[in-house]
Parts: structure tokens; C-alpha cells; sequence
RNA sequence: GCGGGUGUGGCGGAAUUGGCAGACGCGCCGGACUUAGAAUCCGGUACCUUUAUGGCGUAUGGGUUCAAGUCCCAUCAUCCGCACCA
């Protein structure tokens, strides 16, 4: 046989791939569906390592359920509208839609390199027209279903990206994409109403048992539920109250100051005319004037003004100072918290540093406590006192029941509060999708109506760094008349953010050429949800909750009839070298596409499976790639000395006849079809299951200079070849050429023999006392009274023992006998 | 600070349900083939010692158990997420 050649074979099965139908997906109700698919990329013009192992697992699972018997969707697109594109037109003076259609040529065909397996008459690109045309589509049926809507909000806003951010695209302060600081400022812009969703998302978590606990948690906080009471205090020589919100009911008789957000509303009215008005003022322009980083940072110090005016505790009828603070958040709650410096380490700071009134409303009964020895907030359990009617209570009960009692008496009700915000979803920027609504002097925000749609992007833009939505420098698109009245109008001029476009792409997968709507609910309801979902972390919340919002609100719509949109996830580890990310800073960078040049895709693919567990971060080794490509090298050769053999041999055949060094090999090979199998099925385990194939493969190596069987060799190539398609696609189907009719991808998968796993004999361990003292042989599942009778008599155990005493002796068959004495 | 993960040879990792720690691969050492090299094939490779029916060993210290990498408690290291959310 000639040498394995990938580069000769790996393109020529390309091309039998790249037939329009090969890997054409339909319904076939026969068969049980399964839905894999990988997260779909960001157009950046060429594939990195991590797309790399990202699609490979993703085509493992896939080509692995397609030989199971699966009726298998697999289909891939790209995440077309972004930033990126836009600054190559700012920066070079090309076309958003030229950059990124040429990108999307090369990943495509990189993509064809790696021998991916799939459906690209399915293929979608978010920045089409009859992509966009649904995304608006769908703004639409949110606006009409009150969970789209425009307000003037403090926002979040990138200078660099010239753009308003949602905050789950704020981390840390910076932008998720350019890494600069984000500041806030006041502008007009619309949302999502996911907050609508927020109890639903958190219930639901517990419905995803196939995600990472990881990300359920990381879910759960960005959530943020919490329960407590909203209640008001009256503002002492005002007309005004001033409403707050606490998880610490328990602590209300503790109130001793007030603390207000810079931003709250009410201040203009109270300061108006206080002596030290312009004082105020100073601190609350120094406040809102740091960045925010600086301000939500809880290492910042805490500070304060005091506004002359003092309010009310409803509970004991305390009258206390309203502070304005810099660590109470406008955005949580009402924008007030009442203070309790005892109970609350931030309260604490604050009333120690202005000197302000402390009072003990929870003691430990344990160790009671003095306030003039303390120098921390007590945030432990115990007992309420100096709290009228509750003194002696718990405060764990205590703070139900003084909910209730707030309730009873009118003064405050329970309260669920949530930290996730709203979703901002307007852009000022030009790639992405118009947002379809029209602004008409007399009418208002009015839709564009259905059969509009799609507003298309226009051509005629002016882009420049830094300035406002480059749509509103096109004439075309602005000037536009009111659908409801004909009168003058004019457009919006902000898209969405890309992350409405990806919130919806693996409906549009499963009905992807439809016209009259976005998908139709049966063929959806057929192919989702995503059986297997695969990705980085890096999506935790961002794209994987925005998601699942989306599927809420669409079940409620009736447009589908499932609550979660991915029943499985697999969250892979990063690719890294010399123990860093791959980045072109730190120069580590391995090019997917140079390693495919020298060693072929089924090698590159072989080895980033093999090296690390999918989840876990992947270390990059050279020489490991070799070890990869020597292994593929190993199966052609050994094959190549069967040829014969296994072109004379037949698939029916008397097991009986082959001798016992031929058995072992059958053995082996049952034993790993069955590994393998298992660790496919249920385990994702690629490593071991490649690491069980080469074990295979050592063993044939016993014959490579005998006679083997050619009914067995041709049941190893069979076998081995079937095993090796959904990891080496190509060295797979030209071995399966060679030797065998029709496709190796289109057979099934391989069975194992129980029969032929069975051993007559295992070998099993004797310890004494734990220590492994002697290897022997005896029957397979020999029963446990056997071997507990069996042991004393061994030799080697006699001997040991001398004249101690067997106090005990443990047997578990087919692994071990411990023989325990004294 | 809170929450979560991880810690096993020179390296990547295996041990799935508490049952022989180190599978498989890399590297290294030795051998075969060769004029020689490459490639390939075969063998060895945790550590220690008195070299064998030996000891010791899965971050550290303790515990449970006939038996612990695996379970429990504490500590350390490291990575990730959140972080003034009242």
C-alpha cells in the first residue's frame, strides 16, 4: 500500500463532500432527532485554534449520533453585524458587507478544510436581509407583547466603540470588546423588558440538568434574587417619603440615619435653600463625575453629606438624618437605604466616620454584646432587642414576621427584588440591524408595518470614529413618511445589538429558507431545542441568558412550545501555549490552517481531542501533534500489512476457529468498541476513547509478522474504522475505500459481543491488610464465599501470615480479596 | 469579602460506583534494522533503599473505612466568576 498521504486524500474526500446534498438534512420522523450545534462565529476573517476544537468536538458529536441511528441537524453560520466590520470601513474605506462576506468566504472554506460535516443549505448569516428582516420582525412582536420600550436612562457608554453597552457587556467597567473604560451618561434608548422573565430564568435553572453547574450559578447571581421589605419613611417638614427597600426587616428598629443615591430624585427638593446647599452640590458633582469603576468599587471609602433634613422611622417613630452618600446605588432597590450601622459593615464605616448614632437591635445570647467594645457591625445570628414587641425573637423568624406585621399594619409590604436590569438594546452604530421604528411628529413612535420589512441597511453612510449613528447621515434612510398618518417622518437611527441577531439563529437553522415568518412552529418544535450545545464560557451569561429570554417570550407568543432553548451544554476549555491564551501580543499563536498544511486536518483534529478533556483548558505541544500524526501513520501501516488478509476474509464467521493469541485481539477489540462507545454516548470523554483506540491498534502490532485470521482481521479493520470516522473523518473513509463497499460514515455503528468481552479467567488482586500481596487467577465471578474461603489457603498468604490471627477477610469478585489480621 | 473549580511522574493526562495509582500520549534511556542518519519496530521509565516475596507515594495535616487520588474536617496554593445589590 501506498504511504498515508493527507494531503492527497484529505481534499479529494472534501469534494465528495461538498456535493450539494451529501450532508442535506431533512425531518425523518424514524429515526429519534438530535439537534447538535456549536455557538456560531464571529466573521474575524480566519479560524483560531479554539474554533478549531470547538468544531471538532462538535462534528464528533454529531458524525458519532449520525452512525448511532440519530436523524442528526448539524449546520453552521456566522454572527455577521458587529463592530469590527465597521472599523474597517472607518480605517481602510471598505464596505461593512464586503469585509465581511469575503471573511466569511475564507472561514467557510477553512471550515471545509477541517472535514466538518455540515448541512450548509442550512447556512445562516445575521447580517442578510432575509436574516434581519425576522430579527425586526421579532423587535416587533416584543414591542407588541410591552416588553419593548424607550426611556431616558443613565447608560452605559463606550467612547472607543462609540456605542451605548447592555450591562452584561460591561465587565469590570470596560467595554467586552475593546477593553476601554465605560462611563455613563443620559440618553433616550430601548429595551428588552427581560426583567418581565427574571423569576422564570432563575426557576428554570433547575430544569437545565445537562449545563455546567458553573454557569447555572453564574446565572443565578447575575439574577440576583432576593426577598425582603420595601416600606417608606416620612420626610420630617415635607409633604415627601422617602420609599426603601432591605433584605434586613430584622434590623428596622436599628435605623439611625437615612442614606441616599447621589441621583435620587428628591434631593433637589430637600437641599433647596439649606444653608450648605453649594457644599452639596460639590459632593454630588464629585460623585457622579468618578468613573464608575471607582464607584461601585467596595474598597472605595465611603462618604457622605448630610442634607439638614431628617425623616422618620414608622416603626418607633425615631426621627433620623438623611445623608447623601457615593455607595448607595441608584439602579438597586429605590435608590435609599435605610442605615443601620450595628448590623451592616458598610453602615458601620459610614456612621463611625461622621460620628453618627448606633443602636444594638440583635444581641448574641451566647456573648452579649456591648457597643462600646465593638468595633465591627454584628451581622451574625441572634436574639432582637430595643425592638418593642419582637424583643427575645430570632431574627431569622423575626424577619418574616415582621414583614407581616409591616403589612398589617399598613407601613410596608414584602418585596422581591432582582439585580438584573433591563436589557439595552439600542446601538449607535451602522452594522447591525435598523431598529423598525418610524418617529412621526404627530403620531409618535410608530412600527413599521410587517409588510415594510425588511428596513435595509442604506449605502449612502458617512463613517467616522467616534461620531453618532452613522444612519443618521443618510439622507435615504432618514427621511421617511408616517405609515399611520403619510405624513413627514423620520427614522430611527440605531440598530440592535448583535446579541438579538445570535438570540435566535438555531430557530432559524431548523427552517431556514422560509419567507412568511421566522420559522415555522412545527418544524421548530421538531428539530429543538439543541439537543447538545457547544462553546466557551465566555457566554455564560450574555448570549446563553439573552437566549433563553428569547424562548420564553416566543413559547408565550405560541411561536414554539418548549421552555429552554439548549438541553444540554458543553462548555470547552481555551487553547493555550507556554501556559497563556493564544494572543498575537504574546506571540504564541499556532495558525490552525499551517498545521493542516503540514499534517493534515485528521491530525489536528486527532490531537486537540486527545490532549486534554474537553472541559479543561488544552495545553499546545508540537511534539504532542506529531505523537498524532504518528498514530494515524500506525493504523495505515498495520492495516497495510492486513491487506490480504482482510480482503480474504469473511464478515460471518466460527469464532471458534481462531486461536488464543487471535482471541485476545477479538477480545480487545469487543472491550474497546464498548469503551469507546460509552465514552462518546454518555461522556464526551474524547481522550480516553482515542486513548483506547491506540491501545487497540498496539495490540494488532502482535501480528504484524504472523499469520492473522482474515475473518478477524477483516472484523478489526471494520470495527476500527467505523470507531475512527467521527474523529479522523477522511484517513477513515480512504481506509474504508480500500477494503470496503459504500461510505464508512453512512454505517452503523459499531456493536460489541458481550460474548467475546467474557473471559474465562481474571486475574485478581490479594491483599493483606490492604497490601497488595499476591496476583492470581481464578474463575470469572467466582462468587464471594469462594474467595473468602479460598484465601487462607494460598501459599504465599500462609506464609505471610505466620501466626497471626485473620480477623476478617473482605472479597469482592472479580477484583480483590483482603485478608485482614491481627 | 462572597461563590465555584482545580491540585496525581520531567510534561499533557488516566483511574466512570471507595477496590492493583500513573492507562494512553509526549519526553527521556536502552536495543533491533542501517555504511550512517531519518523513519520504523521492540523493551524500559514515580520516588527511595539494603534490588525484592522491600519501603514509600496522588498539595499539606487530621479523620472515617478491611480498603481513600476518590468520602468527611481543617489548612495551603492556584485559577475563574461576582463584588458597596442594602
Amino acid at each position: 500500500m501506498e504511504k498515508y498521504n493527507p494531503r492527497e486524500i484529505e481534499p479529494k474526500w472534501q469534494k465528495i463532500w461538498d456535493e450539494p446534498n451529501y450532508y442535506k438534512t431533512e425531518i425523518d420522523k424514524s429515526k429519534p432527532k438530535y439537534y447538535a450545534l456549536e455557538m456560531f462565529p464571529y466573521p474575524s476573517g480566519n479560524l483560531h485554534m479554539g474554533h478549531v476544537r470547538n468544531y471538532s468536538i462538535g462534528d464528533v458529536v454529531a458524525r458519532y449520533r449520525k452512525m448511532a441511528g440519530f436523524n442528526v441537524l448539524h449546520p453552521m453560520g456566522f454572527d455577521a453585524f458587529g463592530m469590527p466590520a465597521e472599523n474597517a470601513a472607518i480605517s481602510h474605506g471598505v464596505k461593512p458587507s464586503d469585509w465581511t462576506f469575503s471573511n466569511i468566504k475564507n472561514m467557510i472554506r477553512q471550515q471545509k478544510q477541517m472535514g466538518l460535516d455540515y448541512d450548509w443549505n442550512r447556512e445562516v448569516e445575521t447580517c442578510r436581509a432575509d436574516y434581519y428582516r425576522w430579527t425586526q420582525w421579532l423587535f416587533e412582536l416584543f414591542y407588541k407583547r410591552g416588553l419593548a420600550y424607550k426611556k431616558e436612562a443613565s447608560v452605559n457608554w463606550c467612547d472607543t466603540c462609540g456605542t451605548v453597552l447592555a450591562n452584561e457587556q460591561v465587565i469590570d467597567g470596560k467595554c467586552w470588546r475593546c477593553d476601554h473604560e465605560v462611563h455613563k451618561k443620559n440618553l433616550a434608548q430601548w429595551f428588552f423588558k427581560i426583567t418581565d422573565y427574571a423569576d422564570e430564568l432563575l426557576k428554570d435553572l433547575d430544569k437545565l440538568e445537562g449545563w455546567p453547574s458553573r454557569v447555572k450559578i453564574m446565572q443565578e447571581n447575575w439574577i440576583g434574587r432576593s426577598e425582603g421589605a420595601e416600606f417608606s419613611l416620612q420626610v420630617d417638614g415635607f409633604d415627601e417619603k422617602i420609599s426603601v427597600y432591605t433584605t434586613r426587616p430584622d434590623t428596622i428598629f436599628g435605623i439611625t440615619f437615612m442614606a441616599l443615591a447621589v441621583e435620587h430624585p428628591l434631593i433637589e427638593k430637600l437641599i433647596a435653600g439649606q444653608p450648605n446647599e453649594s457644599e452639596i452640590r460639590q459632593f454630588i458633582k464629585e460623585t457622579k463625575d468618578m468613573s464608575d469603576m471607582e464607584r461601585t468599587s467596595s474598597e472605595s471609602e465611603k462618604k457622605g453629606i448630610f442634607t439638614g433634613v431628617y425623616c422618620v422611622n414608622p416603626v418607633n417613630g425615631r426621627k433620623v438624618p438623611i445623608w447623601i452618600t457615593n455607595y448607595v446605588l441608584f439602579e438597586y432597590g429605590t435608590g435609599a437605604v435605610m442605615g443601620v450601622p450595628t448590623h451592616d459593615e458598610r453602615d458601620w464605616m459610614f456612621a463611625t466616620k461622621y460620628n453618627l448614632d448606633k443602636i444594638l437591635v440583635i444581641d448574641n445570647p451566647a456573648a452579649p454584646l456591648e457597643l462600646s467594645k465593638m468595633d465591627n457591625a454584628y451581622i451574625e445570628k441572634g436574639v432582637l432587642i430595643n425592638s418593642g414587641e419582637f424583643n427575645g425573637v430570632d431574627n431569622e423568624s423575626a424577619k418574616s414576621k415582621i414583614i407581616d406585621w409591616l403589612e398589617d399594619k399598613k407601613i410596608g409590604t414584602r418585596k422581591i427584588n432582582y439585580k438584573l436590569r433591563d436589557w439595552l438594546i439600542s446601538r449607535q452604530r451602522y452594522w447591525g440591524a435598523p431598529i423598525p421604528v418610524i418617529y412621526c411628529e404627530k403620531c409618535g413612535e410608530v412600527l413599521v408595518p410587517e409588510k415594510d420589512l425588511p428596513v435595509e441597511l442604506p449605502d449612502d453612510v458617512e463613517f467616522k470614529q467616534g461620531a453618532l449613528s452613522p444612519l443618521s447621515t443618510s439622507k435615504k434612510f432618514n427621511e421617511c413618511t408616517c405609515p399611520k398618518c403619510g405624513g413627514k417622518a423620520r427614522r430611527e437611527t440605531d440598530t440592535m445589538d448583535t446579541f438579538i441577531c445570535s438570540s435566535w439563529y438555531y430557530l432559524r437553522y431548523a427552517d431556514p429558507h422560509n419567507t412568511e415568518k421566522p420559522f415555522a412552529r412545527e418544524i421548530v418544535n421538531y428539530w429543538n431545542p439543541v439537543d447538545q450545545y457547544i462553546g466557551g464560557i465566555e457566554h455564560a451569561i450574555l448570549h446563553l441568558l439573552y437566549s433563553r429570554f428569547f424562548t420564553k417570550v416566543l413559547r408565550d407568543a405560541e411561536l414554539l412550545d418548549y421552555d429552554e432553548p439548549f438541553t444540554n451544554l458543553l462548555t470547552q476549555g481555551m487553547v493555550i501555549k507556554d501556559g497563556a491564551k493564544m494572543s498575537k501580543s504574546l506571540g504564541n499563536v499556532v495558525s490552525p490552517e499551517e498545521i493542516i498544511e503540514k499534517y493534515g486536518a485528521d491530525t489536528a483534529r486527532l490531537f486537540i481531542l486527545f490532549a486534554a478533556p474537553v472541559e479543561r483548558d488544552l495545553d499546545w505541544s508540537d511534539k504532542g501533534v506529531e505523537g498524532s500524526y504518528r498514530f494515524l501513520n500506525r493504523v495505515w501501516r498495520i492495516l497495510g500489512i492486513f491487506e490480504d488478509a482482510i480482503k480474504g476474509g469473511t464478515e460471518n464467521y466460527d469464532v471458534a476457529t481462531l486461536n488464543d493469541e487471535e482471541k485476545i485481539l477479538r477480545r480487545i477489540l469487543h472491550k474497546t468498541i464498548k469503551k469507546v462507545t460509552e465514552d462518546l454516548h454518555d461522556r464526551f470523554a474524547f481522550n480516553t476513547a482515542i486513548s483506547a483506540l491506540m491501545e487497540l491498534v498496539n495490540a494488532a502490532h502482535n501480528f504484524q509478522d504472523k499469520k492473522i485470521n482474515p475473518d478477524l482481521a477483516r472484523e478489526f479493520a471494520k470495527n476500527l474504522l467505523i470507531m475512527l470516522a467521527p474523529f479522523v473523518p477522511h484517513i477513515a473513509a480512504e481506509l474504508w475505500s480500500k477494503f470496503f463497499a459504500g461510505d464508512v460514515h453512512k454505517q452503523n455503528w459499531a456493536k460489541f459481543d458481550e460474548a467475546a468481552i467474557a473471559e474465562d479467567t481474571v486475574e485478581i488482586v490479594v491483599q493483606i491488610n490492604g497490601k497488595v500481596r499476591e496476583h492470581i487467577n481464578v474463575a470469572n465471578n467466582l462468587d464471594k464465599a469462594a474467595l473468602e474461603k479460598l484465601a487462607p489457603t494460598l501459599p504465599r498468604v500462609q506464609n505471610l501470615i505466620g501466626d497471626k490471627k485473620i480477623v476478617k477477610i473482605v472479597a469482592v469478585p472479580n477484583k480483590l480479596i483482603n485478608v485482614v489480621v491481627r
